[in-house]
DNA sequence: ATGTCGTGCAAAGCACGA
């Protein structure tokens, strides 16, 4: 069984490309974000043909959040309990469906923006519902149900995360209370904590390259290297343990009009 | 800090977000 999560930064923009990588790749399920689309908008039909059952919440012109299976699709839970607004709205930031007896979540973290503004203190207001959310998902379905919170986290956990960690200084991504957030997160149920999945920087078994799931379209970032480890899958044992590989799909960022996000890839035992 | 994208509005140029 393959899951992966990927934003697409716009699935009209990214339809064709889309197509192609899940013919290519074949992802049982696949956890999308920033699809900027609407639910007239999104394209099910595309997607039913190639056998994907899909869930969608997205409103229009910014973010928007997906999942996409062909193993089944239940349970489907719109945004986080609690979820923070942001100018007085709760944005289409969150999905969640029970997938083949995975209980998985779609996540697009806000950017946050500077440290100090205003967008900033959402974003770590967002980590901590999603903490929230993890904690009461666990109560519930308790620590054998496989669990994973997969997605754009806009948090490079360490330094090595980043192309040149002298160059962030003082910026989102990589401060103290982002990278607390998450761990947070990760240490929310302290008997069932979530792992943090350190992919290969690519499909080939061995790869020494840093395994950078985002490259900043401005500057040539892909070109020049300087890429960062944002989207994460926080998993727990019971999903843990079934993972035989991760793995980033850098060939989905390179040629003609890719997002400016690659796929990050899980391959688990069945 | 931004040299690129994508979107939508109102209209082929801008504002906004990343």
């Amino acid at each position: 069984m393959r899951i992966a999560t990927w934003n697409l930064n716009s699935v009209k923009a990214r339809l064709p490309r889309l197509l192609t990588w899940l013919e290519l790749r074949q992802p049982d399920v696949l956890l999308a974000q920033e699809t900027k689309a609407t639910e007239q908008s999104w394209p099910a039909g595309e997607l039913r043909n190639l056998g994907y059952e899909s869930a969608h919440l997205g409103t229009g012109r910014w973010n928007g959040v997906a999942i996409l299976s062909r193993v089944g699709l239940d349970e489907v839970t719109r945004g986080l309990t609690g979820q923070p607004e942001f100018d007085g709205a709760v944005e289409d930031r969150a999905i969640g469906a029970s997938c083949a007896g995975l209980r998985l979540w779609s996540l697009y973290v806000p950017n946050g923006r500077q440290v100090g503004h205003q967008h900033f203190d959402y974003k770590l207001r967002f980590l901590d519902a999603v903490r929230a959310q993890a904690v009461a998902e666990r109560a519930v379905r308790g620590p054998a149900a496989p669990y994973g919170l997969l997605g754009d986290f806009n948090v490079a956990p360490f330094d090595s995360d980043v192309w040149d960690i002298a160059a962030f200084d003082g910026a989102t991504h990589v401060s103290t209370p982002e990278r607390a957030a998450v761990t947070a997160i990760q240490q929310a149920s302290p008997d069932s904590p979530l792992h943090d999945l350190m992919p290969r920087a690519s499909i080939d078994a061995v790869d020494a390259r840093p395994p950078y799931t985002f490259w900043e379209m401005r500057m040539l970032g892909f070109q020049k290297g300087r890429g960062m480890r944002i989207d994460l899958a926080l998993v727990n044992d019971a999903l843990a343990q079934r993972v035989e590989s991760a793995w980033v799909d850098r060939d989905a960022r390179r040629g003609e009009g890719p997002s400016d996000h690659a796929p990050l890839v899980l391959d688990l035992t069945d």
